[in-house]
DNA sequence: ACTGTTTAGGTGTGCGTGCAACAAACTAAG
DNA sequence: CTTAGTTTGTTGCACGCACACCTAAACAGT
């Protein structure tokens, strides 16, 4: 019967994952939908040129960078190429190290970011936020906190 | 300063929206991993074979299956074709309206579905649910009801 | 120095996805 | 019945990502 209990908590479970899910992909699409529209900028560069932003001196490894957005190594090359291009970040070599390379966040990148950021903060405000209560934030956050302390890096 | 503490609180639930991507990404790729590993099966495909499983005569259109899975109607077609490649799934006709199609699951389908349900099941309980209290089960499912219920279909 | 191992980053390739355009079938208005 | 508009599923195309592999540089032990 302690069998039996276990497997109904699990389909219970089950369903607040998979909501968790959804949600999860519906906001995030939202969310690049409309900084595409409004600035032309993917929620993945969002995402590096705002990690960026945080570092200091405003340059990070690429191998630090990666694990930061959640990207594989290539999957950052290549990113890191388009915004290149575009001139939002530069590669510059690491003097201690021959083989390092750093994306640094150029002052266009910046201006770029400025400009796309109240857009993002407004999407995760009407998504995500504002169906929420304040005191609950608390406790996703603790939640969360957990969740990565147990999952670990991949 | 109500400016000033509303964007302190923005700041601050900003890491919150963050943390849960992140959180979320990992999840989904330590299963998809183990899945993959484990039954040859993408956790995109997992999904709709469950969708299908828990449907009415194990059968679903096209398109409501699209949005249940939370994928393009054309990514689910190319999905279905390496389903049905694999002898998962059949396509079957509607009677009642000819362009329409019934994605249909096959014997072989619940056979792999079933198959590999303990690993999945086993994955989100390690990963997802073993972080939390089931209390706090609770507080996340009432959560993320308000969330798909405020952002509505894309 | 010298050879084997590890680490950082980039490249070739294949896969999966979404968008736009399309054909077929339903629906509604005349 | 005819015609215009909508809905359903599929296809061409391009994009972005990960995996496997590669080169160069750092490090280790002898």
């Amino acid at each position: 019967m302690t069998l039996l209990r276990d497997e109904r908590l699990t389909a219970e479970e089950l369903v607040v994952w998979r909501m968790l899910q959804r949600a999860q992909v519906r906001i995030a699409r939202h969310l690049e939908a409309e900084l595409l529209v409004a600035h032309d900028l993917p929620l993945a560069s969002y995402d590096v040129l705002s990690q960026l932003a945080e570092a200091p001196e405003r340059r990070l490894r690429m191998n630090d960078l990666a694990g930061r957005v959640l990207l594989s190594r290539s999957g950052l090359t290549r990113l890191i190429d388009r915004l290149q291009r575009d001139g939002l970040v530069n590669r510059e070599a690491c003097e201690s190290d021959a083989r390092g390379l750093f994306a640094v966040l150029t002052d266009a990148g910046v201006a770029r970011l400025a400009e796309a950021t109240p857009t993002y903060l407004r999407g995760v405000r009407a998504h995500f936020l504002d169906a929420l209560g304040p005191d609950e934030i608390g406790q996703v956050r603790e939640l969360v906190a957990r969740l990565t302390g147990a999952t670990g890096a991949p």
